[in-house]
RNA sequence: GCAGGGGUUGCCGAGCCUGGUCAAAGGCGCAGGCUUCAGGAGCCUGUCGCGUAGGCGUUCGUGGGUUCAAAUCCCACCCCCUGCACCA
């Protein structure tokens, strides 16, 4: 471990002083830019973070090695609620908190106090998450960091927002959110207990008729107004008589909280209890039907209005309850509601569904086995018949002008067609309430007025984004539906809060634009962040004329350099630079952020940017698990960063993060498979040790067939790391490099063991620089090491990646190599089954008149499927073969299901090759042969005429499967 | 509900895209052997069933289908996980 620390901080601060990974213009190369979503410096990192980092720089590392002039820049997004919401809770000394910064990451005590500034809390982490990238090895540009509450970036950020103004991209209005009445904040996952989203919902509100009054009822369903048979309040529930703007409503008490909050001007005139009503009538605004109000003790007089409609036919609910009010008729007389008129009222059907009878809420009701209206059976009843009736439901006749609508079609309909007829409204409410906020206090809808918006639901915009959308390359492509999807159900997105760093809408300066808006278009700035600061270039000379100038061309250097004091030159440099990195090539980041930032970033690019300069492709890859757990604080398993990186090696992290699993999944870490990898390492440091201490190195030997398989197999390994890295299938690659090609090695390495030949020193050298190469993106302190132990020159780093080549790939060698691999199975399988301790084991190989025939039905199978007759009627049209026809008939009995059966590809092979000399691969097997089955091993031709055959059985011999016998 | 991922031999987990060389890599666990004073560790062998000759049988969520051939392709179904916003 020691030995790897030091190795590490070596080459580390070799890299820095040669400024290798310090990427400028240099238009004799091919640029490569590669962007990772900047990390919010509200947390030290953990193990999770450095997937997507790492997998960033891997994939920069190897486009280097591909030869790419690659730039991969960071930066920290201050912006925000995150870090805002961290200082806060340190500053309530949120005990879970304090407790997870000092015990798990080791934030020194009497640093606390000072976070509790949020700008203090950035700056620290800031520091905190740099370090980790540079221990953990990444190749980063490091002179254009930059932070997004830089005056400098705020100015950037103006210039978007007035670009996107410009574009009308740009709108203000309403919209409702969760919202903590105590706080006076919006609320949103994590300000909520056990970290619940709120779900906002719209309810319409039906104003049945009473009297001069009107009972808003709260449905999700408009449509069952039809089937209403009665109106439910909760007896025992407190209402109010009350004005809502200009009209007199009956609502719960507590719902005239909640109207306020929704923009509603509410006077409460009369408070009384719900039991107040029970038994009198109201009129159904659809139907004009008279009908009762009835008890129900489900109704939440804290949900929406607290009187709702009974459509039992089509609510489980309201079914269950109203059989429960009948089997109790003789409470309700007190109301004047008698037996007669309870059994009178019954279940109105106006949706027809598909294997459900007039009544779906009792089938289900009487399925789930539901006798009482508290169940909470209730719930799930409700979600299945409502699941079934608005994908399969149709309108009945009794339902006027909506009948035969699908009920997806009517909901909607009937709804605004209620509202414009002034029969309904709507409210919003939290579909999953209770939720309550971290503060105790349960949360409401809250109607945010004049709020800013950029508008993703135009047209013409989304038209833009799917062009943009369809010329990039998604990583992995399984994904891209995802987004088509998002770029269509995108709308309105509120950019800008309260609260919170950032920058201020330049032209409403009371809201700060927020983080998910503010980090569209940035990875323009990194092509220019090194220059501002090297020519300290101040904020208010970075005026919107600049950025117009070096992003978009428009204007002229040297008007600018008047007005603003930026000299032309720098100006022009800085446009250049953005030219030359622009368009990014990749963009990598966790797939949580498909739905928002990813997509919100092609958006924007094609709002600003002209077509040629819109990204090129994005990666997003999965999260890390711990052991198969979630990493949460809760659980106590979050193993931050350093203390990873400290205990196992930045390299081993680097593997263990991306070896466990392609893109797409999540990547499982734990420290066994961190073990693992630095084992793996550390046994390829002893190879190379062992392989360095012989320095003499002859290179003309014969290459034996072990030595040529070997080689073949390498060309095999090179082709499939390389397509596996094309595609980042890093998992993919890490198998091929680490695991198949060591694999190899320890069957080539068993193989000679017993040989004196000194080519396998320098083909074990050939084969351990290649894997050196390939698997420097992924460890590549290790790597850098063994490379110069190896006489490498310069940086492994700088290399080029290995190609394969295919003039070394050899058939033969691989045939005669599979050969031995086989027959050492056969034999030992036969040792198992008979239970001999073998002392004396003899293979016979196939005559040439097998291998000939073989051959022969292998072309002719090629064509078309062979049988035995028409094979042996071509083959004794050969002389040679004529007079063996009986042996021939014999062998094509045994052989041709087997032809027929083989895969195209190896035929090709074995004809292509002829025949392999198997007596020859067996002799230069033999000693390694000897070691294995620890017997005497002999080995003639079938037809030897002085072959040791005591059991006959070299007749048994088939090409590429000699005869065997055991004694 | 919509979208995506997944269900493999005791466990974890490859293989599936590009069907055959797949009883199916690797790791863990388990059993035996070697090494060690011992502990730890390392190395070797075995690990679906049957089998005294390289074989046979059964297996890759369930049920169908395509094919000479299916863990792999197609269809249907069941189960598990993730995301669906104003919250980063």
């Amino acid at each position: 471990m020691e030995v790897l620390k030091q190795v590490e901080e070596k080459w580390q601060k070799r890299w820095e002083k040669a400024k290798i990974f310090e990427a400028n213009p240099d238009p004799s190369k091919p640029k490569f830019f590669i962007t990772v979503a900047y990390p919010y410096p509200n947390s030290p990192q953990h193990i999770g973070h450095a997937r997507t980092y790492t997998l960033a720089d891997v994939y920069a590392r190897y486009m280097r090695m591909r030869g790419y002039n690659v730039l991969l820049p960071m930066a920290f997004h201050y912006t925000g609620t995150p870090v805002l919401a961290m200082a806060k809770r340190l500053a309530e000394k949120d005990h879970e908190l304090i407790n997870d910064f000092v015990k798990v990451y080791k934030v020194p005590k009497e640093k606390l106090k000072e976070l509790t500034d949020p700008l203090a809390m950035a700056r620290y982490f800031h520091e905190e998450i740099r370090e980790g990238m540079k221990k953990i090895g990444y190749s980063i540009d490091w002179r254009r960091e930059f932070t997004t509450v830089d005056p400098q970036y705020s100015r950037f950020i103006e210039w978007q927002f007035h670009k996107l103004l410009q574009a009308g991209y740009i709108k203000r209005g309403s919209h409702p959110v969760g919202w903590c009445p105590t706080d006076g904040n919006p609320v949103g996952q994590h300000d909520t207990q056990g970290d619940v989203e709120p779900e906002i919902g719209e309810f319409t509100l039906i104003k049945f008729r009473f009297g001069e009054w009107v009972l808003p009822t709260a449905t999700l369903r408009p449509e069952t107004v039809f089937g209403v048979t009665n109106i439910w309040l909760n007896p025992k529930a407190k209402y109010a008589k009350v004005i809502v703007n200009g009209e007199k409503w009956i609502i719960s008490r507590e719902c005239v909280e909640k109207l306020t909050y929704q923009n509603r001007k509410v006077k409460v005139l009369e408070n009384f209890e719900g039991e107040e009503l029970i038994g009198k009538q109201a009129e159904n605004p659809a139907t004009n039907e008279k009908i009762y109000i009835l008890p129900a003790e489900f109704v939440d007089p804290q949900n929406a209005t607290g009187v709702v409609m009974s459509v039992p036919g089509h609510a489980p609910y309201d079914y269950v309850a109203l059989e429960n009010i009948k089997g109790e008729a003789a409470k309700l007389m007190r109301y004047g509601l008698t037996s007669d008129l309870l059994n009178s009222i019954n279940a109105v059907s106006v949706i027809e569904v598909p294997h459900y009878s007039e009544i779906p809420a009792s089938d289900v009701v009487k399925k789930m086995g539901i006798k009482n209206q508290t169940d909470p059976k209730l719930e799930d009843a409700t979600k299945e018949v409502y699941r079934h009736e608005f994908h399969n439901g149709k309108m009945r006749n009794n339902t006027g002008k909506y009948a035969g609508l699908t009920v997806i079609e009517a909901k909607e309909k009937v709804k605004q067609d209620l509202i414009a007829a002034g029969k309904a409204t709507t409210m919003y409410e939290i579909l999953n309430r209770p939720v309550k906020c971290r503060c105790g206090t349960e949360c409401v809808i809250k109607i945010f007025e004049d709020q800013w918006f950029i508008d993703y639901g135009k047209q013409e915009w989304k038209a833009l984004a799917h062009k943009c959308l369809e010329k990039m390359r998604i990583l992995p492509e399984e994904l891209r539906a995802e987004y088509t999807y998002v770029i269509d159900w995108l709308h309105e997105k509120a950019c800008a809060r309260k609260s919170g760093l950032g920058t201020r809408l330049p032209w409403d300066k009371e809201w700060i634009i927020e983080s998910l808006s503010d980090s569209t278009i940035y990875m323009a700035y990194y092509t220019i962040a090194r220059h501002i600061k090297e020519y300290e270039i101040q904020p208010n000379q970075l005026t919107d004329e600049v950025f117009d100038y070096i992003f978009l061309g428009n204007g002229n250097a040297e008007a600018i350099a008047e007005k603003t004091g930026i000299s032309s030159d720098v100006l022009k440099k800085m446009r250049q630079e953005f030219l030359y990195f622009y368009p990014l090539d990749s963009r990598h980041s966790a797939h949580e952020l498909i739905p928002n930032h990813l997509t919100f970033m092609i958006f924007n690019h094609t709002a600003i940017f002209p077509e040629n300069l819109w990204p090129r492709q994005i990666v997003t890859n999965g999260h890390v698990t711990m052991e198969g757990a979630k990493m949460s604080k809760s659980f106590g398993n979050i193993i931050p960063l350093r203390e990873g990186l400290a205990k196992f090696g930045a390299d081993p992290i680097r593997l263990s993060v991306l070896a466990t699993a392609e893109l797409l999944q999540d990547a499982d870490f734990s420290p066994s498979v961190a073990k693992t990898m630095r084992d793996k390492l550390e046994r390829l440091y002893e190879l190379v040790a062992e392989n360095t201490k012989d320095k003499k190195e002859n290179g003309k030997e014969e290459l034996t067939l072990i030595d040529r398989w070997m080689i073949s197999r390498l060309q095999e390994h090179i082709k499939k790391a390389t397509e596996a890295m094309e595609k980042l299938a890093v998992r993919k690659a890490i198998h091929t490099i680490l695991f198949e090609l060591d694999n190899d090695l320890q069957w080539y390495q068993k193989r000679v063991k017993t040989s004196e030949k000194a080519a396998k020193t320098r083909i074990l050298r050939e084969i351990l620089k290649t894997q050196i190469q390939m698997l420097a993106p992924f460890a590549p302190h290790t790597c850098e090491e063994l490379w110069e132990k190896m006489d490498g020159k310069g940086f492994v780093s700088l290399t080029i990646w290995p190609k394969a080549d295919e003039t070394k790939v050899d058939a033969k060698a691989e045939e005669g190599e599979m050969l031995i691999m086989n027959l050492l199975e056969d034999t030992l399988n036969i040792i198992k089954a008979t239970r001999i301790k073998p002392r004396k084991v003899v293979y016979y190989t196939a005559a040439s008149w097998k291998w000939k025939t073989y051959i022969k039905a292998l072309e002719k199978s090629m064509e078309e499927k062979i049988n035995q007759g028409d094979l042996i009627k071509e083959l004794i049209k050969d002389p040679e073969l004529k007079v063996k026809a009986k042996d021939i008939a014999e062998f094509t009995a045994k052989i041709v299901d087997e032809v027929n059966r083989m895969p195209q590809e190896r035929k090709h092979k074995l004809v292509q090759i002829k025949f392999v000399d198997e007596k020859q691969t067996l002799k230069e097997a033999k000693e390694f042969l000897k070691n294995e089955i620890n017997a005497e091993i002999i080995i003639h031709e079938e037809e030897d005429a002085k072959r040791y055959d005591p059991k006959n059985r070299a007749k048994a011999a088939k090409p590429c499967r000699p005869a065997i016998y055991i004694e």
